[in-house]
DNA sequence: GTTACAAAAGATATCAGATATAACATGTCA
DNA sequence: TGACATGTTATATCTGATATCTTTTGTAAC
């Protein structure tokens, strides 16, 4: 009976059966990562359609980062890597980023990241700490151009992500801090503050209690540290209220 | 000089530079959603290649969601939905789901649910109520099948989420909570427990708790429903390990 | 004037066949 | 063994034709 009434709305083109018939055996593990797919002439004859179909599901595979084409040798399945898989929130973020979202993300970031600093302090490991200073030197060299420093900010959040040890965290947070260094040149070109003035000293008392593994102290830290971020994000979105500025 | 030498592994297609360059235009918001973009055999003549070309790119493109074409009507850009946007990424966490995985889903709720349920005590309304009592009225019906539970289950904190009115939360909690069900499932195959008889005695003590804008009870509630479920995602993860059983 | 249906126009979906180009395997020669 | 030419295979792209869907237009009936 469902076959009778099942045709309005989701009659699937070719492409996208065929594309849905992989992708199944992709998420079934019968095509597992680095395996070599048939080649396009052979898929046509298996599903009994034109290469042209073939091409369009492994075009629309391959978008979505499922399938990797190499010309002139054959079609793989890709490993989906967690940076692949954050990418499409990301451009989400990206598109419907508004005043507002300054403000969004800096209290969706003080509910996470106090905790993940405490997080960090209990679970990172000596490597870690080296990643940490590293950075804290590059960042404390005045020679860096504000793009640099941007980096090295948004790097040295990452490292307590990557410290937590925990690979799921960086899936949710990476979509996150690739806004900010929008953020952070909205706040430089309009509020004269120098942010990065205040940046080191809190990153060096994060890491210090990370460091000592004082859950408590890292928490406290960071939460001081997004206190003044918060500051700016108000003031930052209050003017560009004021002035009318769109954030793009 | 950067031409000379810029060959090596980043050689585009006629498809990808084309989707590159649909994809700007998007970004820089010159096509905006609900638009509709010339025909297949228009942006041919535009671009200067034939019609494959670009109906590969475009095909790339509908398959990352920024596109939605209608045969026999033409293409449009899509409004980037926040449940599109995650859907990449719940894929991801079930291509690479394992044994592990159970764990640190588990360790990553605790890391945010309880603040969420914080800060949805603060700022929930009415009609977010009104959804709660819906909720946990259909959770307490027992004539319910398991599949319907865990989709209530995963309700009741979708639930919280929207209630913090911040739409960026949604858009990393959903594919967290994408997971849940599966995990459930294999929590009631595998212990003979049933989870579902807890449940609804905590959700209800949260609920409780957000109604009364108890933010700190509401985040220890939240607190002690995790350390339950950590509990059995401890056991289960042991069990699994022990009788060599994948997630799958 | 409005409704209902038929026809036309325009767009995407699919197919078929052909050429161009990249990757790989192989064989040859020094 | 190493360097190079060659052949094979696979993908990339083009061309042109047919099928099917959507929207619009035309038209006849009420």
């Amino acid at each position: 009976m469902e076959e009778l009434f099942g045709k309005i709305g989701k009659s699937l083109t070719l492409s996208q059966e065929i594309e849905l018939r992989i992708e199944d055996s992709i998420r079934q593990k019968k095509l597992e990562p680095g395996q070599k797919l048939p080649s396009e002439k052979e898929l046509g004859v298996i599903f009994g359609v034109s290469r042209t179909a073939v091409r369009e599901a492994l075009r629309m595979l391959s978008a979505r980062g499922l399938l990797h084409v190499r010309k002139g040798d054959g079609v793989y399945v890709n490993s989906f890597s967690s940076s692949l898989a954050s990418k499409s929130m990301s451009l989400y973020l990206e598109l419907q980023f508004d005043t507002d979202s300054i403000l969004h993300l800096v209290h969706l970031r003080q509910l996470i990241e106090p905790n993940l600093a405490r997080l960090a302090a209990q679970k990172r490991s000596e490597e870690d700490l080296v990643r940490f200073r590293l950075n804290l030197a590059a960042f404390s060299d005045r020679t860096q151009d504000a793009d640099q420093l941007a980096r090295l900010d948004v790097e040295f959040h990452t490292l307590i992500v990557t410290s937590s040890h925990n690979p799921l965290i960086p899936l949710i947070m990476d979509p996150i801090f690739s806004m900010l260094p929008r953020v952070k040149t909205l706040i430089v070109n309009h509020l004269q503050k120098t942010h990065s003035d205040n940046a080191p000293n809190y990153h060096q008392k994060i890491y210090d209690m990370i460091r000592l593994q004082d859950g408590e102290g890292a928490f406290s830290a960071m939460q001081e540290h997004l206190k003044i971020a918060e500051r700016d994000s108000l003031l930052l979105a209050q003017w560009m209220k004021e002035n009318q500025v769109s954030p793009n």
